[in-house]
DNA sequence: GGATACATGTAAGATGTTACATGATTGT
DNA sequence: ACAATCATGTAACATCTTACATGTATCC
């Protein structure tokens, strides 16, 4: 149940359809959208050693030809292609859309590309089903603070949160369909 | 620049207008809209010594007809309350809003009860303003992304982003707008 | 030749997680 | 009496940040 690092998960990710140095994956992490990861080499390095120990990646052997420069590739192996594929296949769970939405949509992200798209679908399904319930004990507990004190920015900024929530269980069932629609007939 | 970490400021926030032990701080994190926020031992009671040896928060001397549990109450000092002020009163960056949403919402709810009405209202003209321009640069990579691949989950999860970026920009022009009217005139 | 970007790494420190430990009080 | 909750804490571990260190290649 206890999550490894999403970092982890991410540089994974990345690696598996193309073989990638630290370099390149920081540069993906400043350059697209996903600047929340920390580009740091400081975080990143140790990361590669820690999966590449555990031996979810390895290093490719550098040739004559290569890039002049030294940079270490790396690639994915059969167990880093197994365990990327067992934390996509997880159910989503109350505390993951509580606790981890970011790593719920690191997930997503990568979904496509390696389970089928049925497992697509049915996280969208589920993802909504909790995001709808939690965002309406939300709403509730709002508009009880709301009856209870003025306007204040405590109150909005539990507001932020809630409509937060509502827009992303609506997100996830406008895309369920649309990928129903691609997939399906 | 570098900020202390937001447990330290939730936690100094929530025993400003009221002194709290660590369970009564524990509670709140588990039973309010502060869910995120970790409540397991292992975090706040090392970080109430924290603030307590920075001379942010002291306990208060128990007394006879106190709680005849041994809870220990801490109470903010004027330092506390200043360390408060100057977080709040920092401008909002871009930085912040691309790394650091969390950390934002936190001074937003705690502004009103600790800085002019006036702070509040520039804290989200900023808000808006550094948001805005992080969220049109954000659409403009998924239209890009659009054009160049077909329907799947990575463009999604990316269109999740820029559309909660959208949201949370005109969040705080409504919201801006509401408290405007709330104090002006 | 010097500045800049490329490329990888280490060390110290802060913070947070998990698991365990301890004991008091309340409810049944 | 027993279980549950109240209440605080520690220890081991993992991870991340910040700052520093090192050297190469490219551009002007």
């Amino acid at each position: 149940m206890k999550s490894k690092s999403t970092l982890e998960y991410a540089l994974t990710g990345l690696i598996k359809p193309k073989p990638q140095s630290g370099y390149d994956l920081r540069k993906t992490f400043t350059t697209t959208g996903m600047r929340h990861y920390s580009d740091s080499p400081g975080s990143i390095y140790p990361a590669l050693r820690r999966l590449e120990k555990r031996g979810w990646i390895e290093p490719l052997p550098r040739r004559e030809d290569d890039d002049p420069r030294k940079r270490q590739l790396f690639s994915i192996t059969p167990k880093g292609q197994q365990a990327l594929i067992d934390w996509l296949n997880q159910p989503v769970t109350r505390d993951d859309v509580i606790f981890r939405m970011g790593e719920l949509m690191l997930r997503f992200a990568f979904m496509d590309s390696n389970v089928p798209r049925a497992t697509t679908i049915q996280f969208l399904r589920d993802f909504e089903r909790e995001m709808a319930i939690y965002a309406a004990e939300s709403r509730a507990k709002l508009e009880e603070m709301r009856s209870k004190t003025g306007l204040h920015s405590g109150v909005l900024a539990y507001e932020f949160g809630v409509e937060g929530m509502e827009r992303q269980a609506a997100w996830a069932g406008r895309s369920r369909e649309l990928l129903e629609k691609a997939s399906g007939s």
